[in-house]
DNA sequence: TATAAAAGTTAGACTTACCTAACAAATTTT
DNA sequence: AAAATTTGTTAGGTAAGTCTAACTTTTATA
């Protein structure tokens, strides 16, 4: 059993590498940086993690995961995103509210109480981060995920989530004919005044980049899947 | 901000005087026996929240909790409940399966956590173990919580709760007249086979002590009332 | 390619929470 | 009231996870 600081060095290395999706080692420094600790204290664990046959690692090498370290990191991270979803869907908690308290939540040790919550949740697919969550076998599609102000012109995408979630905003979304798992195309933007020309159920609508920054949409073309 | 390990130590001085009901202060053994540690272990603890003031303790006495310790011992039994309730209410777990859980759930840190959960439970005053639920400000009432099977004849009690979940059981229960809050009257023992008279609702039915020992009652004459 | 900078490592120290073994005080029992 | 038992304390040790400071290896650059 891996203990709750061994799961955050398993958890940053998966991040960092395998969902980053650019690189497939990290550094200790990077690693250090990543949890906010000295190197010196992250070669420690390092050492261990590798002793413990998690990742692997060379002297004065960069770090990786073995696939039993991914595994424990990919838990991880299904807790992690269950229990953000639970907070957001269930206890009202705001977008940004959730992640703090996921950070504690993610190291319960309780396999009961994790696939019950998932059920409890039906399944969901997207934490409200518009992050995927892997299922109870470990699988996970890599998103890469972006707001809609990043979206290129001429692409298609998926509305999986929003960032602002006052009233105000939710009434406008609901307006333009947006929803979860909508597609949306980028027509144009105009250089003038910087708006986005999107298509939604063929109907053409401008935003502000503000209002675009706000939609969290779904990469399609560039999914991967992994697995433990 | 106590540890989880304060917490727990602070938690059971708590139990043991306080919500026992019958002592003021407890020995150093006797907590190092309720947490599983040694006294030597307990004796380095209860010096450390004595210089936090959360303990009064003089070397070769007993412990009891300050005002402080008290608060934050009634809160983690709070929390403590209310995850209960909600692995119990939400989640389906049986009624044996909550404890064990909720000792972990129970040192997240984070009080808008722990207050929207108690109102997504709707403020329940008992959890699925019938014991009494602290409310936000720290308010407890202490209950000497005990089965049908215990009470005296000619007392009138309240059912709390159940320990049995299996439908066969639950659906009996419904058919006696039996529910949450309802008031029940210990009419006599058949010293013949043990069944118990009840009266309920002016009604009167016997049930068997494997019934009674099922049904978890409040002893509405012995309750106090105990603030941070 | 030699040197400077960056990245990574080691050694030694600290804190928390636990242990064992030996000892001291308080309480019971005879 | 003395002896025996129980209860509580102290001293010294361990493991996890952190740190600083000094050192080494690797990489980048002049």
């Amino acid at each position: 059993m891996a203990s709750n600081t061994e799961e955050n060095y398993l958890k940053a290395l998966f991040q960092i590498t395998i969902e980053s999706g650019n690189k497939q080692e990290a550094g200790t420094n990077e690693i250090a940086a990543h949890l906010g600790v000295k190197p010196a204290t992250a070669n420690d664990m390092l050492k261990k993690l590798k002793l413990k046959k998690l990742i692997q690692y060379e002297k004065y090498g960069k770090s990786s995961l073995t696939k039993a370290g991914k595994k424990i990191a990919i838990e991880v991270v299904r807790k992690h995103r269950l229990w953000e979803t639970f907070l957001f869907q269930k206890l009202a908690f705001s977008w940004d509210e959730v992640h703090e308290v996921a950070e504690q939540l993610e190291h319960i040790q309780s396999k009961k109480l994790i696939d019950k919550l998932d059920a409890y949740l039906q399944y969901p697919a997207f934490d409200p981060h518009g992050d995927t969550i892997p299922n109870a076998k470990g699988e996970l599609t890599i998103t890469l995920k972006k707001t809609l102000f990043e979206e290129e012109i001429g692409h298609h995408c998926k509305m999986i989530g929003v960032k602002d979630n006052s009233a105000a905003f939710l009434q406008y979304v609901n307006k333009l004919g947006l929803s979860i798992n909508q597609t949306i195309k980028i027509v144009a933007r105009q250089p003038f005044d910087d708006l986005i020309e999107i298509e939604v159920n063929k109907k053409i609508s401008s935003v502000s980049p503000k209002f675009a920054e706000n939609i969290i949409i779904e990469c399609a073309i560039c999914n991967k899947k992994t697995n433990a």
